[in-house]
DNA sequence: AGCCTATACTCTCCTTTGGTAAGTAGGCAC
DNA sequence: GTGCCTACTTACCAAAGGAGAGTATAGGCT
């Protein structure tokens, strides 16, 4: 499907790569864009939707599990707005929203494959690191 | 949306999981995790450590960016406590603290590295999805 | 002696963000 | 009529986070 656009900047970056360095510009942009999608929300959204697929509101929201629904409804209609999830309404009484990811979104989703990998790996030394750590007075 | 009442669906998912699919128990401390470790400054502290290796408190600082020093502070101890950083304090004066990853914080950075270079190759696309939701009417 | 500098914080105040609980719309079953 | 269903809003309050000033103190300068 859509190829990653060539980026000009990307490119050459990558052609002649600094000593392992990114370039300001492309990396100021691309902070910004970390920032708004490395939060809890984001993450845990988009990882129900991809295990489920297709969800409703009140679906999407039993699976993230403790979040409200003022924020459900803000991370899902940022994540609409940055081409990460698709939207869709159904005319009824009572309503009915359905949430699915877009091809862009479940781009994004693989990319954070990684993270949940390395969570699953590494919980167990994360606990002994923080129980170390209370041990030799935090 | 606090307690999550029992959702059939849900609980005949967990009971017979889908191929590829984690078990609750550890599917609920994964999202904590991830909870933790899915924020902003933690990531752009972690990739400044990355770049850079060792790095002082400031130096820490100037190269995550608008970070205040309360949040690099409190973000860079939350690191060290999960066993993600190392931070040495030399007693001199002034006084001079490194912080450098550990190897647990370098397997993660080996992680979220996908996401990176998930923001330099579709960051254009976001751009525009979000052009085009302003478009028709946001 | 007195003063200044450097560094890694810490503290106080104030703004922004997020959680909680209570609406709201409106067709349908009763 | 009453209540129910769902996907949101809204009002209010608590918590997180930013801005800027303060702290400690050895060594250098005057």
């Amino acid at each position: 499907m859509k190829k990653a656009l060539p980026d000009p900047m990307i490119e050459a970056r990558r052609a002649h790569p600094p000593p392992a360095q990114t370039d300001p510009v492309v990396g100021a942009l691309v902070d910004e864009i970390i920032g708004r999608v490395a939060d809890k929300w984001t993450m845990l959204i988009l990882e129900a939707l991809e295990d489920h697929g297709t969800l409703r509101f009140t679906q999407l929201g039993r699976h993230v599990g403790d979040i409200s629904q003022k924020m459900l409804t803000k991370t899902v209609r940022q994540m609409e707005r940055d081409g990460l999830v698709a939207r869709t309404v159904y005319p009824v009484v009572p309503p009915r929203v359905e949430y699915s990811l877009t091809e862009l979104g479940r781009t994004l989703g693989a990319a954070f494959c990684g993270v949940w990998i390395w969570a699953e790996t590494y919980h167990a030394q994360i606990e002994a690191a923080r129980k170390a750590f209370a041990e030799r007075g935090g």
